[in-house]
DNA sequence: TTAATTTATGAAACGCGTTTCAGAGCAAGG
DNA sequence: CCTTGCTCTGAAACGCGTTTCATAAATTAA
């Protein structure tokens, strides 16, 4: 395995003048440049990568933290960031975390080590205090609504968007609702609560603790949610649903059990997954690879600290 | 940002002790231990990660070269990858190829440049031959049935697994049968199409290439299949299906469309995602995050290039 | 008590590309 | 003819951790 050295050598130039070869900088002389292009030729000389980013400090790699990487959500917010990534030469780094705060710690690591150049949370456990003081070793972009002077936030406002749901329904006359989530301690999910709460105060209605169904997030959890609602004495008529997987998962169990969706059930999803579209399902449209596209931007500019929110919509299909 | 030689000088002891005591090697004495921690401690020392590469010549990342992250196919693979990962230290660069060249040797150049130990192909378009030609650089391992003395495979038979499917239509006595594939070109495409074509000819049919639908992945493939399959003069009473989400496609639309699966068309799909569940789909389960962490393991080992093929099974439902 | 180990430690080399800085040569401007 | 101002080069420093090798000191085995 050659090295620069060894082309110099064989080129009779210096390492310097190979360096500007190779990346094209001016000020070489032509027969030089060919001298050099010969030498690598011959030796067959391959850059090593690692030296290169010792040398500058820097590695046009982003860390990319999830919880699942086989999820839609998550899916396409990371197409987005990946688009990002390709458009701008540089290189994503995914870690899957399971929602495990040392995975999530590992990536901030690998900033720290600068193994990569910014880290991108797209969901998080780790308390906010300790993505600050990683916040020293670079970039940290979190998606989420969380105001904070030194990490930037690209988001969507889950109170806005959840609240939009819940006007929806109550503008159909539902009052008994309930909701599904991924967790409850996630900060899109409070606020998502949050909405909930202020929504159901404002029609004189409590909150009802049964009626929230925590650990959704995938497909066979809907099944289970819409089990669960079956059996209930008293049962909400309508649901804001997770996103359009568990929704799916809802619908689709219903019409096993008999259960008429939206007559007994109305049901509300997130996202606008091709798969709302497939099963008519009514949602709030999230624009998910735009998030990524600009968390990656933010990841990778650091100029200033900002906080984005990006618009969703209701698309209004069959479920509602 | 200090270095080791910092450490050392005011650890006063060598760089090599410092390394040592930060590896936890063995032959330091207990108070030059002491003396180091205390100078990583006061300099608040970080390591550069990139130092250690150079000087290891490693770097403990794999690459992941897949067509489209956001593909329940593709998603599934990876996090096999992602676990297998995890579990042995290692990091992962994932490439979104979009099926572009380039952007496969881009991966490839990774393992070159030294950017990472090893290259997974979920799939891949570029000729075996640059994979080949990449593979003096480190390990590339295929998730394709191809047998070639340098490049490992880990795949599913997808010649069998296709047969499968297409006897169990025969034996229900169809003999209209078509298929839909995501590309024609693809090693594991070509599979299923030689499994197609010698299943008809066991029952005397030939390839009807109108039956063949090209350029189906996605769930909204499978609904315009199902449209162009409705529009048909002489169409085909089964299909089988790239995998479960293209035949989600179909099968919602052809509820929409008033179409009876199975009575007026059988399908069945790839994959067994719990949208098959779900949706009750006849299918081809097949074991995607087990192929992902055999071929992570492949791809990290390399001691002795091998071809495995791992079993599907048929998970009969409904749409049969 | 001597030989053979084991423990401990540092100098120096190794992995390797980038960049700064000083200086030389040469052409254009005055 | 002299002064700027490019153009072109290379030596050396920089980024930084790991590992080998030689050596010294302390044990243990014989």
């Amino acid at each position: 395995m050659s090295n620069i050295r060894d082309i110099a050598k064989l080129a009779q130039v210096s390492v310097a003048t190979v360096s500007r070869v190779l990346n094209n900088h001016p000020y070489v002389k032509d027969e030089k440049r060919r001298a050099v292009w010969q030498a690598v030729q011959e030796l067959d000389y391959q850059q090593n990568i690692n030296a290169v980013h010792l040398s500058k400090g820097k590695t046009f790699v982003i860390g990319v933290v999830l919880p699942y990487i086989n999820h839609p959500y998550f899916s396409r917010l990371l197409e987005g960031i990946a688009d990002g990534a390709e458009a701008n030469g540089y290189k994503l780094m995914v870690i899957q975390t399971n929602y495990q705060v040392d995975k999530e710690v590992e990536a901030l690591d690998m900033l720290r080590l600068k193994q990569v150049d910014g880290v991108i949370f797209t969901s998080r456990n780790s308390p906010w205090h300790i993505l600050k003081e990683y916040r020293a070793y670079g970039p940290v972009v979190v998606c989420e609504n969380k105001m904070d002077n030194q990490i930037s936030t690209i988001y969507i406002d889950h109170y806005q968007a959840f609240q939009r749901g819940m006007e929806l329904l109550i503008q159909k006359g539902h009052r008994k609702i309930g909701y599904c989530i991924g967790r409850r301690k996630g900060s899109n999910s409070q606020k998502r609560h949050e909405a909930y709460r202020d929504q159901l105060g404002k029609i004189g209605e409590a909150v009802t603790e049964k009626w929230i169904f925590e650990r959704c997030l995938h497909m066979e959890d809907g099944a289970r949610v819409l089990r669960e609602w079956r059996d209930m004495k008293e049962a909400p008529t309508a649901l804001v649903v997770t996103n359009d997987l568990v929704a799916a998962g809802i619908i689709l169990e219903a019409e096993k059990l008999g259960v008429s969706i939206p007559d007994n059930l109305a049901v509300i999803g997130f996202d606008d997954q091709p798969l709302a579209e497939a099963l008519q399902i009514t949602t709030i449209q999230l624009p998910l690879p735009t998030i990524g596209k600009e968390a990656f931007q933010q990841a990778t500019q650091d100029v200033k600290v900002i906080h984005k929110s990006l618009p969703f919509e209701l698309v209004e299909r069959k479920t509602v």
